[in-house]
DNA sequence: AGCTTTCAACTTTTT
DNA sequence: GTTGAAAGCT
């Protein structure tokens, strides 16, 4: 993280050293906990544990490929390479090309994002309504979770909605089976029921990963924690590292009582806190343990820091939004003035809910100052360009089965889910990809001449497609060839069909339109601008040149990570993050706490809020504002704002230690100076 | 009844 | 700024 010390605190190296049984890490914020799993790992190495059977398993992608560059830097590429360091999810995509055979899936099945599945779900239960399907998946996600099929959701259901539900959830899985597919919660299901009913495929599994490390512990869900229990089985050799003061997600499955049960599921586990913190001042710390102190506790934690008093907390209070925005402004526009080595990307302003991002974004917009909204919907995340997407996979790479799936149902061609089924369960026989069992001479005995035909005429299309793909280069030339494409499968036509809304599809439309110019300009030989300040080199490619390299364009240009911006962020997102300079926005009851009209607020709701602030708290290195507003709007009207209670129980008056006022500008001083000799050998390493 | 217009409300999200 | 629902209009 930001300030790494030379050497390993006790606690951590506790942690390190301790290898013979269950251990569990209580991480609080900015800890150094992902340097604990990294040294770990090099003790395990030490301990001649081989790479290949010790895991570390994190929840999301970027989690993963942090946890592995940190690892090869310290125990070398070489050992790096074999460790399993993976998400939960691509643990479970492991387990199931090796021995899904096992349980019926084809080495090569599909997975499905959360699009087809939406698809698949509408098409299973005969609705077109989208909002209806999202519920339907939403609970069908849940349930899955917590390990229920649809046979015990539909035993547990307790309402018509429920058992609606439940019965849509039983139709769902035939048709992904049939498929040869499966959905991304599956991808830990699948494993666990695997791994419960087949002792041969336990006892592999158990023995190649010897070793776990779970990062993100509070987070796991009840199917996560019986994969790993499986995984882990009596030996008990693993090391959940976690905070269950940061512990946010438990409205998508993830259970706190995870962390509660350890201690008695495994009498022997040695329980480790982290206490030190690295990040952050002595008042921003105060803060946060004051704040988390309302909450009942598991284990007893308390962050402090060397770093010395800091900066007070700040409490903003404003007239409105706009207000809010334009004191978030200032402040950011101060420390900019006041200390030249300030870059945007210090600054973060986070809110609970996404739609608070926009009046701060019209505020920075206008003061010129470069900001980027995290977790919002990137073009390529779109529907209609996942679409194309989706057809552009499949010429480059025919056996690529979701977006077989894809293409050939988006438009609607006469492929329903009966013939779709029995290609599938072909593919699945044979071990071939949906897209090679389609011209197979033996499908005959499967499908109707007539629904042959359509998949045959469809195979010719796409082949069709592909050649032409790779003899087109040149703007024009591919303009005009994605255009006819668009207009033989009727795209356009199938947008309008889809949406109530006209002007929804022309918008939708007009995105295409961007797509299909987007690729064309690739197809060109010219200089482009990438961004603001990158310029790429292009040669003249073919269409299909340009889609091979689509994926890897789209991950480079969703990251921007190396963008100099300020940061506009939910709390929920912000969680592992941290910046100089923090604002917390809308600090106010009803917001956080957040308090929806239909659902009443238990202790355990509150308690969940509560440690969302405090995430939000600790995110803060050198100075945190925290935001109020007087008069909020709500709708139309404007209500009264009534602050917090989460800002008492900040006592931010309280227990500042009175500082010698030239000391206090010493410390500041060996702060920023810190900061500029990150930022030197930040720098330093980018430039190699 | 089916259409348009008006009005209020607006969680959190990864794989 | 968008979206769903309810009221109002033909």
């Amino acid at each position: 993280m930001s300030n790494p010390p030379a050497t390993l605190n006790p606690a951590q190296l506790e942690a390190v050293y301790f290898l013979d049984g269950p251990c569990l890490v209580l991480a609080g914020a900015g800890s150094g906990k992902t340097r604990v799993i990294t040294h770990k790992i090099a003790r395990l190495l030490q301990a001649n544990y081989p790479a290949k059977n010790i895991a570390a398993i994190t929840f999301t992608n970027k989690a993963s490929q942090e946890m592995r560059e940190r690892a090869r830097s310290l125990v070398g590429p070489r050992a790096a390479k074999d460790l399993a360091i993976s998400t939960f999810h691509s643990l479970g995509v492991r387990i199931l090309r090796e021995d899904g055979v096992r349980l019926g899936l084809k080495e090569k099945f599909s997975i499905l994002d959360s699009d087809d599945v939406l698809g698949v779900l509408r098409d299973a239960g005969g609705t077109t309504d989208v909002k209806l399907a999202r519920h339907w998946q939403w609970t069908i996600s849940l349930w899955k979770n917590m390990g229920l099929n649809s046979v015990q959701a539909q035993a547990q259901a307790e309402s018509d909605d429920e058992r609606v539900i439940a019965r849509v959830m039983g139709l769902y899985d035939e048709r992904l089976q049939a498929y040869q597919a499966v959905d991304f919660d599956d991808l830990i299901t699948l494993p666990l029921k695997l791994l419960q009913t087949n002792d041969e495929a336990r006892a592999k599994w158990q023995n190649t990963l010897r070793y776990v490390l779970v990062d993100e512990y509070q987070d796991t869900n009840a199917v996560q924690y019986e994969l790993l229990k499986a995984i882990v089985g009596g030996r008990g050799m693993f090391t959940a590292v976690g905070d269950d003061d940061q512990s946010i997600y438990g409205w998508r499955g993830a259970t706190i009582e995870n962390l509660k049960r350890l201690p008695t599921e495994y009498p022997n586990l040695k329980v480790i806190p982290l206490e030190q913190n690295y990040r952050s001042t002595s008042s921003i710390l105060r803060a946060a343990n004051n704040v988390i102190a309302a909450n009942p506790k598991i284990f007893e934690k308390k962050l402090w820091s060397e770093f010395g008093e800091g900066e007070p907390v700040a409490l903003i209070e404003s007239d409105g939004e706009e207000h809010e925005a334009e004191r978030a402004l200032a402040r950011i526009q101060a420390v900019l003035a006041a200390v030249p080595s300030t870059k945007f990307a210090d600054f973060a302003i986070l809110y609970r809910a996404n739609h608070q991002a926009r009046v701060f974004e019209q505020v920075l917009r206008r003061a010129q100052i470069p900001y980027k909204v995290s977790g919002g919907q990137s073009f390529f995340d779109r529907a209609e360009i996942k679409d194309l997407c989706g057809w552009l996979r499949l010429i480059v790479n025919q056996d690529d089965d979701p977006a077989f799936l894809r293409a050939v149902t988006t438009p609607k061609r006469g492929i329903g889910h009966q013939t779709l089924a029995g290609l599938g369960e072909f593919s699945g026989q044979w071990k071939v990809s949906l897209f090679e069992a389609l011209f197979s001479e033996s499908l005959a005995t499967k499908l109707s001449a007539k629904a042959i035909g359509s998949l045959h005429e469809f195979g010719r299309f796409v082949n069709d497609f592909q050649y032409r793909a790779g003899q087109t280069t040149g703007s024009e030339a591919a303009r005009a060839l994605l255009l006819e494409w668009l207009k033989d499968i009727g795209y356009e036509q199938h947008l309008y069909d889809g949406e109530e809304n006209e002007k929804v599809a022309a918008a939708r439309w007009s995105n295409v339109m961007d797509f299909v110019d987007w690729i064309a300009k690739r197809c060109g030989g010219k200089t482009s601008h990438e961004g603001s300040n990158v310029v790429v080199e292009l040669e003249p490619q073919t269409v299909l040149q340009v889609a091979q390299t689509i994926s890897v364009i789209i991950s480079l240009a969703e990251r921007g990570d190396d963008q100099d911006q300020v940061v506009l962020s939910t709390l929920h997102a912000s969680k592992g993050l941290e910046w100089p300079h923090v604002f917390l926005a809308g600090v106010n009851e009803g917001l956080l706490p957040f308090r929806s009209e239909d659902e009443d607020m238990t202790p355990e709701r509150l308690e969940e809020e509560r440690r969302l602030m405090y995430v939000g708290i600790t995110r803060a290195r050198t100075t945190l504002g925290v935001s109020t507003l007087r008069r909020r709007k709500k709708g139309r009207e404007t209500i009264q704002g009534i602050p917090s209670r989460f800002i008492n129980e900040m006592k931010l008056g309280e227990g500042v230690a009175k500082e010698d006022p030239r000391e206090k500008l010493k410390k500041l001083r060996a702060q920023f100076a810190q900061q500029a000799a990150e930022k030197a050998a930040d720098l330093k390493q980018k430039a190699r």
